[in-house]
DNA sequence: ACTCTGATGTTGTACTCTACAACCATTCGC
DNA sequence: GCGAATGGTTGTAGAGTACAACATCAGAGT
């Protein structure tokens, strides 16, 4: 109720409750939600593809860094996008303990529309706002994430 | 690259992908920073906690409902907070169907302890944040958060 | 050249979270 | 009272994950 150290301490505190208490709700509900959207891919795959495309390929101990994942993890769920034909394993010749993973032509294909329907799901969720609401909110986001990613 | 229909579409397309982008990394990482933080209570069951405390004690179905679980779910982790000495199962002596759900002492302190636990770690990983920043943060939040309720 | 070490992945195992379906017990509407 | 609805538990199954043990291969040191 009252300062102690610093100028509006509460205040903070309030917010940091609140930023706290909402994180922790949207990510509760993410997988469901993202797993009812589309059962074919699941968030983490999404995310697997996405970052294949980004990379234009990548080795499964990139992934695996890069998500913080297990190494085991990453392995059984390229597997699966592979059985599912959304991803190309393939040996690097010139080091054949990697495997060089790829986009095929049908995983950028469900990749692109996943990521249709996750945009026209947001634009919904965020027809309300105006823009510069948004691009504060982006900044915002991204920040709060580039000090996660720092800190673990 | 062009407007199209209204006023600088490309920017809130831009601002809507970073959301987008920024939201599916947390909710990616979220559980396992949570579970590393406090292996003691996994971050739904500490949520439940929570709900309790607020309520001051409420029916399984209700959490349910709120958290958009399957009353099974619910039920196999109340059996665990339960058997952990968090909470508390009695009859509604008016309806024998019922088990209202209290937290037990233990269980308040828990939660008071890995409350404070992450109070702390948000506040480290917020502390270079000014008030308005953190202000309009958390207004965002809530709001992004409060149409994902009512979409569902 | 040979060996040891480290890097890359895979597989066995186990645990958590979750949903769905079947079920039991209880209450409520009529 | 009886059938329908409500509240919960249990059986079963599947996804996601980690850790440990292992197999392969590359590179460095001697």
């Amino acid at each position: 109720m009252t300062d102690r150290d610093s100028p509006q301490p509460d205040v903070r505190d309030e917010s940091i409750e609140i930023i706290q208490r909402e994180m922790t709700a949207f990510a509760r509900r993410a997988r469901a939600t993202a797993g009812r959207m589309h059962p074919e891919l699941s968030l983490v795959s999404f995310t697997l593809l996405g970052h294949l495309e980004d990379q234009g390929g990548c080795r499964a101990t990139d992934l695996a860094a890069h998500y913080t994942l297990d190494k085991s993890t990453i392995s059984r769920q390229v597997g699966a996008l592979e059985k599912a034909g959304l991803v190309e394993r393939r040996l690097d010749p010139a080091d054949h303990r990697v495997h060089v993973l790829h986009l095929t032509d049908r995983g950028r294909d469900v990749l692109v529309q996943v990521a249709a329907a996750r945009r026209i799901a947001f634009r919904e969720r965020l027809a309300e706002w105006d823009g510069p609401d948004l691009a504060r909110f982006a900044e915002y986001l991204r920040r709060y994430n580039e000090a996660g990613v720092t800190l673990r």
